[in-house]
DNA sequence: GCAAGGACTGAATGGTGGTTCACTTCTTGC
DNA sequence: GCAAGAAGTGAACCACCATTCAGTCCTTGC
């Protein structure tokens, strides 16, 4: 009896999970998710197409992981940009910056993220996405409310809504290629009244 | 030389066209979008699938179609109902009323004009979907504002928004099944927040 | 070096469902 | 009634692409 899964094998088989991931992850960042065959993210990611399989079950497995692993990027970065903000609104300014700003600098990663046609089963993933998102506004807007900075209201609700404000706001302009820049303040603008800050 | 297409003839072929549409839609309401096979159709019509070809080119175009019917048919209703309304206020509150209204009342054909994943072809013509209820919107908050009901504030934009923040707030509960009764209120007090409609 | 067993390969497979087309049926004008 | 030509049919076709698997290459422990 020969060959017990050794360290080093291991290591070499989580790199070549990342990058099947990171192949995939460039993939619709170039040709969004319609571009995505197996085969075209087996190649660039260097391996045979058979391959994939040995690491993910299903295709549909290899894109919810994907968009976790990106959305959870964006999630993070946004999330971490509005930590060092002191109150609800600015925290909230935070977020439009940090989110549009992203957004625009890769306009297919966040069509793909947000509003790309996919397959049901990455589609289920995508309402995580957007889930964490609201929790995290709604995190903020709750704390609002409670020191009296916002007026009454579901936090939830709010949060739901402001995140679907940000995406239509956002994905319109990414479809029509218009990626105005002006779009920004305005946002926060509309949040900032939608919150009821004080002017 | 004998037949040359007459009137008779030229109204079957439109009721046809019709029965067509009408049997997708219906499928659509009651399965989604993935249920629907061009077979399913043709079969629903009372029609053999070759004949659906008769009438669209492909079945992108064909749902094209069906999309764009359905969608005008919701703007109308809403438009309709905002008509009645005077003030800006009261407009989008009627907005909010009918459209949330008929999606909870079929919920299925909601979540497909909305949300449900379509090949690409189709998707665009929920842009313009999207588009006609934000061109509605835009013309209520663009008086409001030349009447001084509403603050300044950038009309597309804050329609864009607001799309985006209904449809958001209504995906939830559709997928879910469960109908907030609260969630109508609540949208409503929010959307007057956001427009900046002095309490 | 070698045997055992896992990892890798990529051409072949198979299922799905949109699309076609040779044929049948119907409609029209004479 | 009949010829011309359009409308209707639905089984067969085909493209696409996720998935598989028999064969090959590597890694390991001795």
């Amino acid at each position: 009896m020969a060959y017990r899964s050794t360290e080093r094998v291991k290591a070499r088989l989580s790199a070549s999970r990342e990058r099947i991931i990171a192949a995939a992850l460039e993939i619709m960042a170039g040709h969004g998710y319609a571009g995505c065959s197996v085969a075209a993210v087996a190649e660039r990611a260097g391996v045979a197409t058979g391959t994939v399989y040995r690491h993910f079950p299903t295709k549909a497995d290899l894109f919810a992981e994907v968009f976790r692993t990106a959305s959870q990027r964006e999630v993070d970065a946004v999330a971490r940009a509005a930590a060092q903000r002191a109150t609800a609104a600015a925290q909230m300014s935070a977020v439009v910056e940090t989110f549009a700003g992203r957004a625009l600098q890769s306009p297919r990663l966040a069509y793909a993220l947000l509003a790309e046609p996919v397959d049901p089963a990455v589609d289920a993933e995508r309402l995580t996405f957007r889930r964490a998102y609201a929790d995290l506004i709604a995190g903020y807007v709750a704390a609002g409310v409670a020191n009296g900075e916002l007026p009454p209201q579901d936090p939830e609700l709010t949060a739901t809504a402001l995140v679907g404000a940000l995406a239509e706001a956002m994905v319109g302009p990414l479809a029509a290629g218009v990626a105005g820049p002006g779009t920004i303040p305005g946002l926060i603008m509309f949040i900032h009244r939608a919150l009821g800050v004080s002017p």
